[in-house]
RNA sequence: CGGGGCGUGGCGCAGCCUGGUAGCGCGGCGGUUUUGGGUACCGUAGGUCGUAGGUUCGAAUCCUAUCGCCCCGACCA
C-alpha cells in the first residue's frame, strides 16, 4: 500500500478519553474511532488487523476439525425464555422490539441458537461428535464500557459449540479446544496462560480461561512461574488423539494458575516460593464443559447406540477476537507506539523514502515496493511528501516490524537501512540484500 | 448502579470564580524555507462554546433540566 493513497488518520496528541496504552495507541494509529461508549468503527488499519486475527482463528479452528458457520446478531427472545436465560441474563442483554412488538435481542452469546439448530437436525449418535463455530459480532450492554476494544459493548468473538454423545467425548473436545487455543495464541505471538476459571452465567462443570499477562489486566492472577516456560512450539498435534490432547492439557494445567475468582491460598502455598507469581491478566478466551445444561432444558437429544434417547453433552468456547487486539498492544508497545508481532502486523515492512521525488531514492523505493509485494509481504510505502521525522514517527506508531529507510545519503554508498522496530537495531545493506533479508525473515513466520 | 470529573474549530487545552458576544498550541490549506527523528517563518480557512429552558439590556461565563463522554468502585468475554 502506498501511504499517499491509504486512509491512515494518525493523531499526534493523545486523545483525552484514552487511559491505557492500547486504547490510546489504537486511536492515535488511526485503527479505530469511537462511535458511542464501547462501540467503535474499525478504520482500515484496525480492520486489517482484525481480519488477520480472524483468519488465524479460522485456520486453527479448522485445523482442529471444527466446522465454520455464521449465526445472526439478532435473536428471538423465545429461545432464551426456553433455556431460562432471558430473565437470568439481566441488563447486559440488549433487548429490542421489532415492528410487530416481538421481543428480539442482540446476541451476547449463542448457546440457545446453536442448540436449536442442532436439535432440529441431529437425532442420532451417528452424527456425533460435532463442533460448530462462528465468528460474529456480539453485544453486551456493559454498565461501564472502558479501555477501548478491551471492554467494549460491541465486540467480535469466535464462539464454538461441541456436541457429544457422552461425557468422555465432550471432555476430549474440551482438551482439544485447549490445545487448539494454545496454538492460536502462540501463532499471534502471545503468551496466554490457561487458568482454572469460574463458569459464570454460562454455567457448567469445567472451565479454563486464557490470560495474557499485562499490568493493565482486569483480573488478578496467581501462578507458578513454570507455566510461562511452557510452549507448544512447532510440535505436531493430532487433534483426534485423545491421549495427546489429554497429555497437553495436563502439561499446561498442572502447574498452579488461577484468577482471583478461583484462587486457593492453601494450594498456592505449595508452589515453591521462588516460583510463586502474582500479576494481572487480560482474559482473551475461555472454554467450558457444561454437560447437559442446555440440552436438557432445550431437549437436544439423540438416540444412543443402545437405542435410548439421551441429552447430548456440550461445551462452548470463546475467543475475544477484537479484544485480542487490545491485549496484543498492551503486551507489545513502547513509548513510540505499537510493536506488532510479525504474524499479526497489518503491514510487515515499511518503506520510508527520505527524499520523495528524489532521482536516487524514488526508483529504489519503487523496486523495493514491487519486490516486497511479489514476495507477498504487504509493504507500506510512505511516499508522502513529508519530512523524515514525520515518516519515522508514523512508522513507529503503527508498528511495522521492519523498516527499510531509503535516503540520498545512504544511496551514495549504495546502501539502505533495515531497522527492527522492536530492538531498534539497524543494518546497512544494498537494496537487494534488504529485500532478501525481509523475505527470509518472513518465510519463517 | 454508587462516587468523582469533563463537554469551547479535526486533536489537546485556556477563558467561567468576578457576565460585555471567543483565544492558544498542534493539525489543515497557500507560500517561503528546510531536508536522516513530528523544521522555522509568513499568510489563511475553520467554532450558533453538548442541548433546551430561565435570569439579565447583554450568557461560553449565573440558575434549572436534559443528553453525552471519561475516571474510581461494584459487575463482566
Amino acid at each position: 500500500m502506498r501511504l499517499s493513497r491509504y486512509f491512515l488518520p494518525v493523531l499526534k496528541d493523545n486523545p483525552a478519553e484514552a487511559a491505557i496504552a492500547s486504547h490510546r495507541l489504537m486511536l492515535r494509529a488511526g485503527m479505530i474511532r469511537q462511535s458511542a461508549a464501547g462501540i467503535y468503527s474499525w478504520l482500515p488499519l484496525g480492520f486489517k488487523v482484525l481480519r488477520t486475527l480472524e483468519n488465524i482463528v479460522h485456520e486453527e479452528q479448522q485445523r482442529a476439525g471444527h466446522i465454520p458457520m455464521l449465526m445472526p446478531t439478532l435473536q428471538t427472545a423465545d429461545l432464551w425464555r426456553e433455556s431460562g436465560r432471558y430473565d437470568d441474563y439481566g441488563e447486559e442483554m440488549l433487548r429490542i422490539k421489532d415492528r410487530h412488538g416481538r421481543d428480539l435481542l442482540y446476541g451476547p452469546t449463542n448457546e440457545e441458537l446453536i442448540t436449536d439448530i442442532f436439535r432440529n437436525s441431529v437425532h442420532s449418535y451417528k452424527s456425533l461428535p460435532l463442533t460448530l463455530y462462528h465468528i460474529q459480532w456480539k453485544f453486551r450492554d456493559e454498565r461501564r464500557p472502558r479501555f477501548g476494544v478491551m471492554r467494549g459493548r460491541e465486540f467480535f468473538m469466535k464462539d464454538g459449540y461441541n456436541f457429544n454423545v457422552d461425557e468422555a467425548g465432550a471432555l476430549h473436545a474440551y482438551n482439544r479446544h485447549l490445545v487448539s487455543y494454545l496454538r492460536t495464541y502462540e501463532r499471534m505471538g502471545l503468551k496466554a496462560i490457561p487458568m482454572q476459571a469460574d463458569t459464570g452465567p454460562i454455567g457448567g462443570e469445567h472451565s479454563h480461561e486464557f490470560l495474557v499477562l499485562a499490568d493493565t489486566g482486569e483480573s488478578e492472577v496467581f501462578y507458578d512461574s513454570a507455566v510461562t516456560d511452557l510452549s507448544l512450539g512447532d510440535r505436531a498435534v493430532d487433534f483426534d488423539s485423545v491421549e495427546q490432547c489429554q497429555g497437553i492439557f495436563e502439561e499446561f494445567t498442572t502447574p498452579y494458575a488461577r484468577t482471583d475468582e478461583t484462587h486457593d491460598e492453601a494450594l498456592f502455598a505449595k508452589v515453591p516460593a521462588e516460583r510463586q507469581r502474582t500479576a494481572r491478566g487480560i482474559e482473551v478466551g475461555q472454554i467450558f464443559y457444561f454437560g447437559t445444561k442446555y440440552s436438557e432444558s432445550m431437549k437436544a437429544k439423540v438416540s444412543s447406540p443402545e437405542g435410548k434417547e439421551v441429552p447430548v453433552h456440550m461445551g462452548s468456547h470463546g475467543i475475544g477476537v477484537s479484544r485480542l487486539i487490545g491485549a496484543l498492544i498492551e503486551a507489545n508497545h513502547d513509548d513510540k507506539g505499537i510493536i506488532w508481532p510479525e504474524s499479526v502486523a497489518p503491514f510487515k515492512v515499511g518503506i520510508v523514502n527520505l527524499k520523495q521525488g528524489g532521482e536516487a531514492t524514488d526508483p529504489v523505493c519503487e523496486m523495493l515496493y514491487q519486490g516486497l509485494q511479489l514476495c507477498g509481504l504487504d509493504p507500506l510505502y510512505d511516499d508522502r511528501d513529508e519530512r523524515a521525522g514525520t515518516k519515522f514517527a508514523s512508522m513507529d506508531l503503527i508498528g511495522c516490524p521492519w523498516r527499510i529507510t531509503v535516503g540520498p545519503r545512504g544511496l551514495k554508498n549504495g546502501v539502505v537501512e533495515l531497522t527492527n522496530r522492536r530492538t531498534g537495531e539497524s543494518e546497512e545493506m544494498s537494496p537487494e540484500a534488504a529485500l532478501d533479508c525481509c523475505t527470509q525473515i518472513f518465510s519463517a513466520v
